[in-house]
DNA sequence: CATGAATGAGTCTTCATTCAT
DNA sequence: AATGAATGAAGACTCATTCAT
């Protein structure tokens, strides 16, 4: 039927599959069946890959927040200036590629089991900690250079990133109430008030 | 074995019960047998009572949304000045009642469901809808007697609610990256920020 | 609610609704919660007064054979003579008292059933033979007193009976291929074939 | 446990298992539990093949259908004459492969169960229409080559159909009243009046 | 490695029966 | 005598997992 690959291929085949499955019909009426035929491949051979429905499940969340946070490091550790840097993971995290009901979908409903899985909160705090923790640094260097010294870098980073979890949770469950457009201008506001000198290079327009 | 009950108290049994057990074991692994169980009741008592358990998860959404934004409302419509309701709103919003993990994991378990599922989708935008607007009429009362006219209410709105929203999934997924005074600082500084000569009535010393 | 009525106006209420139920959704579909509800009766009273779904059923079945046989029996035993009664028969087993479609339903949900019931064909087998043995004396007077001696009446009677069985089953099964008068006239056929002289009493034109 | 087989085969093991059921217990207290344990195979299986029950118990009656008037359009269609033919219908519709009790009984279960359910009337009033159609070509024929012309062979193909049913119920329901030899003995009787010249020939004969 | 038929524990749901009122 | 809320056994159906092929 289908040719042989390497395990990695396959893995990543039906880690694909699990997330399109996920963000059509939610987590919990996420199948096995379903998820295998999602990848055009035959019943068993998630639980060859990954023993497991459970493993699957988890190797997917890991997936999911790798993908992104990979992204936001990249742009956090970028080489320019801290607020160019800013103004760069507003784009991303506004993108296309990453603000779409299919990631977000993915994305939420994770963090709805989250509470009731130890696991699941596990992947998700650990990861959530490593990126607030890149951005709270990047924060503090444009307090320290920009002269911005009574603000706090954890506290802007902490609430910076929820307010951005709360805009993608309102354009996932109320999409009319809320663009994209908006959504990023409202985030944008959060951090241009904060740096208010730095207005231009945050837009992207410096 | 139990006493005759009327139909209105059973319910809320019922729906009690229910948001417990999706605190403890998720949206997903909370059965009926766990949930009549929970309430000491029959297991045939969910379905003479709700005919079925999507009826039931309906009206534990439904019953966990009202609880919430009546609270919210009273605030919001309080005969206090815009800007002493905001700081109540404060109050509310991270006190005990509110948050807590029982009452966030039933929230977020049902917004990790909610795009797949069309029924929740609609309460739970429906209901956010409501509370959105009421909480602009009050920034919007705030800007206009409080002088602060460059600033529009609708955005402030969506982005204090988003915040909240970020803020409280943070508290359930990483409380120890957090803690509700913490978060309830940033939040107030989002506000504080944006009314900066209203700061005492904000936090609730005015 | 429903005012206190004496035992045997209860009972029959409630044998008359399973009926309906019966006809309207056949013998395994009913409930008894349908049943008391079509009575207009509450829900408990059923086993009230027959103590098991299963004493009403047989109550039912009973009361469908003893209404059906009670009429054939009257014209059996009439006053006219043989050929006449027969006649009259016919009109009877064809007449709209008898053949609808509720009537026929309950009639063959129960015969449906009775092969693995051995309680309900024991009720079916011994009014069937009570008709049969009465229908069989009918002939056989036609018979000697009518010169048709070389006729066997035991074989004309299981015949005959078996043939309206059938022309019923038709009707229900099939109400398209088949009418009513169509149906008198082939079971009149059969008659007027075995006794030519008597046709116009087979008739009823006598 | 037991090996792999066709679906073809698995289907007819299951339709097997279910009609001995509906024969031993019944078509209403038939459970899937039943038909699968009857088949030696796991619970599952039933919808694994047929996705529910009542496609299951459809997939019955059209085999038991099938096989009936298979048996008889081969008998109808035959290269002898039509007399001939008639007779060993005759043959076929009381030899033990028929005339049986757990044939007769899955028969007239689903007969029982028609009226409240469109799906088996439809079954069985299509099936049903056929057979008569090939009776009535058959009839027609001795008609016509017979010098019987004052027999209308539609009347005579109904009122003989109705009657072998009959005798089926009253073999299944009473059948110490009535032996098959003389349930055949009637039914030959019908055709023999009518056809009195090729009486020999109806007897098997000719 | 890969397949998908087979399994059976677990779930929702129905409904006859009970019994407090 | 009558009611209908409550019970829980039993049924249909799902689906993760196993394993013969």
């Amino acid at each position: 039927m289908s040719k042989i690959k390497s395990k990695e291929v396959r893995q990543e085949e039906l880690i694909a599959a699990t997330m399109r499955c996920i963000a059509r019909v939610g987590l919990s009426a996420t199948t096995l069946q379903m998820v295998t035929r999602e990848a055009g491949l035959s019943l068993g051979i998630a639980n060859l890959h990954f023993q497991s429905k459970e493993n699957l499940l988890r190797a997917t969340l890991e997936a999911v927040m790798r993908e992104y946070h990979s992204g936001q490091f990249a742009i956090l550790e970028g080489e320019v200036s801290p607020a160019v840097r800013l103004g760069r993971l507003l784009d991303f995290q506004f993108s296309a590629r990453v603000t779409n009901r299919e990631k977000m979908s993915v994305w939420f409903a994770y963090y709805g089991e989250a509470s009731a899985r130890p696991m699941y909160q596990k992947i998700c705090a650990s990861m959530d900690r490593l990126a607030a923790n890149k951005l709270e640094q990047v924060l503090a260097a444009l307090i320290s250079t920009g002269g911005y010294q009574r603000l706090d870098a954890r506290q802007l980073a902490t609430g910076y990133l929820a307010m951005i979890d709360g805009l993608w949770l309102s354009l996932l469950v109320a999409p009319r109430s809320l663009t994209k457009k908006n959504a990023k201008h409202i985030a944008a506001t959060y951090l241009i008030d904060a740096f208010p000198r730095h207005r231009e290079e945050l837009l992207g327009r410096g």
